[in-house]
DNA sequence: TTGACATACATAGAATACCGAGGTATATTA
DNA sequence: TAATATACCTCGGTATTCTATGTATGTCAA
């Protein structure tokens, strides 16, 4: 099924961070486990993610460093910070207030189609 | 808490269609409704609620007559049509699927601040 | 060896959506 | 009489995502 993509909004950063906090990792894997997780709900495009991950970094919730593949390709990998982690927090409580009131506004809805 | 902007994105459409599906209602009352029913996590802007709904009639989605209340103010009521029903459950669609794949991808994390 | 595809990074520009701010008008309440 | 609530509307700024494009290397099959 097609996944609006303003549906993503407000969770992408969300998302991004969860997967960094749980290990150190590099755009294109971000991209792929998203892919893998969601079962292809979630298909970042690069144009979306890089600019997220210079946004972290910037802001210091990432730390970047590079490392080389056995194949010998250059890989950017990204480090949850200190900061970083506070702001997983702060996405997280948004996520969950945001689900649960939408939920509360559907609360005991019936669609009659005919 | 508030409540980031981008996180509406995507489930506006759902949530105001959800509630004309209900009964008829004018814009001013949807704002209010929404506030009521999400404990104010949802305090849409009539910046953000207006043209939501004449992009709603322009689809055909709903459909919109004036009445008058007892204090002699206008409204613009809007009702929902089966088109509009059928795209109601395309969004509840979109949302569910959304929702899942958030869960799916953030299962399993931990965050630890010191 | 050559072409296709995957890997891996990056950015510019177009499209879209929400909000802030402003406008108009009437009713209610202090 | 002034402030607030009700009730509608739109313009422009900002933020975000995607499309498209660019660069470069590695892998694998024809």
């Amino acid at each position: 099924m097609y996944m609006d993509k303003n549906y993503i909004g407000g969770s992408s950063y969300l998302l991004v961070l969860s997967l960094i906090n749980r290990k150190d990792m590099y755009g294109y894997e971000i991209i792929k486990e998203l892919e893998l997780l969601s079962d292809d709900a979630f298909k970042f495009k690069e144009g979306t993610l890089y600019p997220i991950l210079h946004k972290f970094e910037n802001s210091g919730w990432i730390e970047s460093y590079s490392k080389f593949s056995d194949s010998g390709k250059e890989r950017k990998y990204y480090h949850i910070t200190k900061t970083g982690i506070q702001q997983l927090v702060q996405e997280q409580e948004q996520w969950d207030l945001f689900k649960d009131s939408v939920m509360k506004v559907l609360n005991g809805n019936r669609y009659v189609l005919d």
